[in-house]
Parts: structure tokens; C-alpha cells; sequence
DNA sequence: TTGTACGCGTTATCAG
DNA sequence: CTGATAACGCGTACAA
């Protein structure tokens, strides 16, 4: 931790001034070579490393995009993370991650913290619209005055911002669909909420298409419930104990797939085997789907490619003074064999 | 993106000199109420916010702590952020999240930037010491001429820095000993690297207990592999397709839980059933554990809690200037069912 | 081709 | 209690 070289060490131990040094570092042409060679060689030796503070005070910018996210174990922000941190370098940008909790307001601090920091641009991803989050539309709005802001999520509330975000219909489309060509017609849905104020409208949108296809719609098939494998878990074990054995649903559909793996637990501990008593289907197409028994029938919402284009949408801004607009990424579905789809099953009654 | 507010403006505005508005914005006791007042209402009035390039130039730290980390999907490295980010705040710091590439050398361009930067620290965790990984050596000790390093990993190379390590000896004690006492004479081991230089020594280890255990420390036992799940599939198939069958053997233990992951649906795939032909056990205790068939067996090396020691000894290290040192953190057994041990099962042969 | 001098937005030190 | 003013380290006109 020894003591810093400055911009004037170098300049003095080289005999030049700072500006000359400013040249070198950005290999400026108008140097003559011998300058340059000496000064390289003043620098090379301190291993002096300019600061990024003096810097971006300078500039006026960063070089930097936050990315605001729960803090939570899903799989599924880690590759939005990824994802983000490897596009932005690709633009000669730095991520940075910023964690909330989940269903907590957006804390004022860390509002003022990406506004101190002067972020070029902030990225706000994952369960963001929970109804218990208040204060999220000021917080954008406030932060919308230094930077432009992005989001991927339901474009459920006006928020005057650039939004990325699912084909939530095709979402529940998809699996329903499915099962519904499979010959199930009890089909039901677990997790996130069934409240009409979720705004990702899983719930919403599953009735909406079990409607469209003539399926029933009895409430006893929706089961409100968390996100995670226990919610999943408990889920069933609600949903199946307070119902008739004959009218139990023949199949599925959980709000993610850490939800399917404590649905699939549980249908199992009851003594159903899959698929043949019970089809189920997850979203995400996480890293682990290939290997649950049966191997687990997904959605791909695709999070990669909505952040690589949230990273450049928010890159692009920041010239364009672009207004708002929303953008939409198709969803598709990854058949295995969770639904006894390749292994020829097919549900008659 | 309009045009901030600076303090000079906020000074002038309400006809104080800029030590005035610092002072307010300091909570400074010695500044008269009705100034006070006064100056906040400006500040409020233009949502001032100071620059934190500006604050951290002139008092010569960012407050901010970098994390080095291979860019993988391992939510192993997910609890290892959220923990740093958690206790970093905690502190009053905050943490930056920085990724690498698997297998490959420490970018120059990474080093430079954490410098550039002015990091008040940096913590390297996850897999940093592939022995692929050339330059590390170079890289940690050209950091340390600007701020703490402290490593979450093996203390296999004499790097002159603070080295939080699991207890990897007991890493593999514990699951070897816990197949013996159920009987397990044939034991196995896939993953990581067998060779002598995987700093981890997983593999060394692993046969180390079984000579001490007089078990058979068959080659053919031992598959070098990668840390996924498909390389656990691959791993197992490759094992006992070269095995005559009354050679296999009867438990399994692997590096990660994502290769037990693929372990097991590989052996399933194979008849055999679990855990009366196969046991297995992982390691990492990841939330999937619970939810595999049968439930994991594992081994927890409390990253969190690594994590956390980790960020307050550098933050230490930062006044402290205080030298090389190591510390271990004890590793747990999590028993579940794919052992047999809940179910009563027990090897004879 | 190179150097001078100022501004970037803060905080800290000293006077007053 | 408050105000000048000097750093902090760097880029960039502008001048030479």
C-alpha cells in the first residue's frame, strides 16, 4: 500500500509535462517517438495506473451501468448478471450489481448511491413489480433525471422508461397448450400470485387460456404460493389434500422451475409417479431441469438475450435521448419429459 | 439528464460558501439551525446529490471493495456475492462484483482496472487456482501494492496474502468415512482434477482417507472430470462402463453437487436404483439438494460465513497493515437420503 | 511536437 | 459558527 504515482511523478521523472504523459497513455499520434519511448518507460516502471476518480470527475461519465436485482439464490439472476457484465464490456463498459430485497421498497439510499456513483445508466431486472415494493415508479422516476433506466419485467405500470420483457401470454400459452395436446384437460397452476395486481399476469393469463380452450377453471386448480422449492412443495400438498382424488388435475404448470422441483418432491412422496399420473411443467430452463426425474418440460424466457439488449437499448439512450418504448422476446418451450411427451404418453380422460 | 446540480450552485443559491453546505450535508453539529434549514431546503429543493468521483478523489478511497470470481452459473458463486455484498454494506462499504473466465489468466486489463479504480480491496473466490490459471502469483501481488487482498480458496501457493480456506482435508474425510460406517468398501470419487497440482487437493485427499481407512485405492475408482452436471454423467459412464460389475462400486462421492446431479441421472439411466445400488454424495449443500431422487447427501463448506470473514479481515487488513495469514472454517456432513442413512440401509459386502 | 493553465466537484484546513 | 482556499489527479483547450 505503498504511496500512489501521480500523473506529475511520471511527468517529472520524465522530464515532461503532464500533458505529453496524457498523450502517451492514450497513444496519441503527435508524439515523437523517443518522448514516447521515455515517458513508457517512466510509466512502466512505477507501474503507474491512472485514477479513475480524477478521471470520470473530468469526463463527466463513468463508464459503468448498475444492474438492480433481489438478492436472492434463483439461477436466473446470475445469468441476467452475466449477461449484462459480458455485453457491457463488450461495449467498453463495467457492470456493477446492486441488490434489493425482495418485496421490500426500493431503499432512497441506493437511489442516491447510483446517482452519487454517476452511473451511466441503470438496469432494473427480476421480481421488481411485487405489489409490496412501493415507492419503485418515483424511484425510476428520480433516477430517470441522471440516467437513463431500463427494465426487464411485465410492462405493467406507466413508467415512462425503456422496458424489455417476455411474451407473458405465450408464457402461459405454451404449457397450457401443451398439455392440452397431451389430451390433459384438469390442468392447474402454482405460484406467484393469482391476485389480478401481479403484474407479471401469469395467473391472468393462465385462466385467460384455459377459457379460450374450454378447459375448467375451477379455483381449486390455482394456488397462490412463494417462488421457491418449498412454496412448490407446499403448494401441491394444498392444492391435491383439499380436493377430491378424482378431480385431481392430471397436470401442472409451476411458476418456475425451483417451483416444479418441490412439486415434483411432493407428488412423489404421495406415491404419483411421472409422468404418468401427473404431468408438470416449469419456466426458465434452468441448468438443473435436465437433470430432475423425469427430466423437467420448461419455458425459455431467453434472459440472456433481453439483457444483452437491455444493455444496448440503455447504451443507445443515452445518445438518442430516445423516450420510452417496450420491447418484447418471444418465449419458447423445451419439451422433455416431464410431460411424457417423448416417451409417447398420452392422457384420455 | 438534465444538468446536475453542483455544491457551488447549491452554495451559492443559498448565499452560503460550499464548507457551509458540506458541513450540512456532514451533519456537522456547528452550523446554526436557522443555516441549516436554509441550505437544506435548497438541496432538497434541486434533490442535490454529491459526486461520489468528486468525494472519493479528494478523501483518496472509493469505499468500495472489488470480488474476482469465475463468470459461472454455480450458485455457489451467487451465495458467495450475496454474503460480500451483505457484509460489505454492513461495514459501510459497498462491493463490486468483477468476473473471470474459467480456466484462463488473470487479465491484465481486470488488475489494471481494480487499480485504476482505487478499490478499497479485493477478494478472489471460486475456482481461481485452475492450474491453467498462469499469472495469478503476478496479478495478486501487483494488486497488493494498492490495496488488501485477501483469497477464498486453497492455501496451496505461497502467495503472501490473507487465504480463507474450508477444511478441504475434512472435506473428504467426512464423506468417506460416513459410506465406511455404513458399510461402503468400494468407494469412488469424479471430479475435479486427480493430478497433484489441483491445488484443492480433493483428490489427493480422497485417496489419502481411503489408505487410512485400508480400503482399495483402485485407479479405476478415481475419474477426472469437469465441476457440471454433464460431466458428472459423463464421469459415471465412463467408470463403470470400463468396470466389470462386480467391481463397481458402492458409493459415489463427487466434487460438487452438480455433478451428483448428473451422477445420478446417469445411474438411474443404468437400472440401478438409489441409494440401494449406488450411494452418493455431493458437496456444496445447494438449495437443489433437498429436491434430488433421493434427497442429497452433501458436504457444506459455509462460503457464506467464509465470505463474511473474509470481507472484515481485508477491511482489517486495510488500518491493520497486517501480514499473510490463513484461517480454515470446519466443513459439515448434511446427511440426507442418498446414502441410505435415513432409511436405515446398510452395505454388507 | 510540446507545455501551461484551468476546470471537474468535493472535502479539509485555517482563518476569522 | 462561517468563509476562503488549497489540494485531490486528470484531461483539454490554447499557446508556443
Amino acid at each position: 500500500m505503498e504511496k500512489r504515482a501521480t500523473i506529475y511523478d511520471i511527468a517529472r521523472e520524465a522530464g515532461v509535462s503532464t500533458a505529453t504523459v496524457t498523450r502517451v497513455l492514450a497513444g496519441h499520434p503527435s508524439v515523437k517517438t523517443a518522448t514516447r519511448e521515455k515517458v513508457q518507460r517512466v510509466i512502466d516502471a512505477h507501474a503507474y495506473t491512472p485514477s479513475a476518480s480524477a478521471r470520470d470527475l473530468e469526463r463527466g461519465q463513468t463508464k459503468t451501468i448498475a444492474i438492480v436485482m433481489p438478492a436472492v439464490i434463483n439461477p436466473y439472476f446470475t445469468r441476467v448478471y452475466n449477461a449484462a457484465y459480458r455485453e457491457a464490456e463488450a461495449c467498453g463498459y463495467y457492470a456493477w450489481l446492486f441488490q434489493i430485497e425482495e418485496h421490500k421498497p426500493i431503499p432512497r439510499e441506493l437511489v442516491d448511491e447510483l446517482i452519487r456513483r454517476r452511473m451511466d445508466g441503470v438496469i432494473f431486472a427480476g421480481g421488481i413489480w411485487s405489489t409490496q415494493r412501493t415507492g419503485l415508479p418515483e424511484a425510476l422516476e428520480r433516477l430517470r433525471h441522471y440516467m437513463p433506466v431500463v427494465t426487464i419485467c411485465p410492462p405493467a405500470v406507466d413508467l415512462d422508461c425503456i422496458c424489455i420483457h417476455s411474451d407473458l401470454v405465450a408464457c402461459s400459452r405454451l404449457p397450457v397448450r401443451h398439455l392440452h395436446a397431451l389430451g390433459h384437460r384438469r390442468i392447474a397452476f402454482i405460484g406467484g400470485s393469482m391476485r389480478l395486481n401481479d403484474p407479471s399476469k401469469r395467473g391472468e393469463n393462465f385462466l385467460e387460456e384455459l377459457r379460450a380452450l374450454d378447459l375448467p377453471d375451477d379455483p381449486a386448480y390455482h394456488v397462490d404460493a412463494g417462488f421457491d422449492a418449498e412454496s412448490g412443495e407446499r403448494a401441491v400438498l394444498r392444492m391435491l389434500s383439499g380436493l377430491d382424488r378424482r378431480r385431481w388435475p392430471t397436470g401442472i404448470i409451476a411458476f418456475n422451475d425451483q417451483m416444479a422441483l418441490g412439486a415434483i418432491k411432493q407428488l412423489k412422496q404421495m406415491g404419483l409417479s411421472l409422468p404418468s399420473d401427473m404431468a408438470i411443467i416449469g419456466c426458465d430452463n434452468q441448468f438443473f431441469c435436465p437433470y430432475t426425474d423425469p427430466p423437467l418440460t420448461t419455458v425459455d424466457l431467453h434472459p440472456e438475450e433481453m439483457t444483452q439488449s437491455a444493455v444496448r437499448e440503455l447504451l443507445l439512450a443515452r445518445d438518442n435521448q430516445a423516450g420510452a418504448f417496450s420491447l418484447m422476446r418471444e418465449a419458447s418451450l423445451i419439451v422433455r419429459e416431464s410431460c411424457g411427451a417423448k416417451l409417447g404418453y398420452r392422457k384420455l380422460g
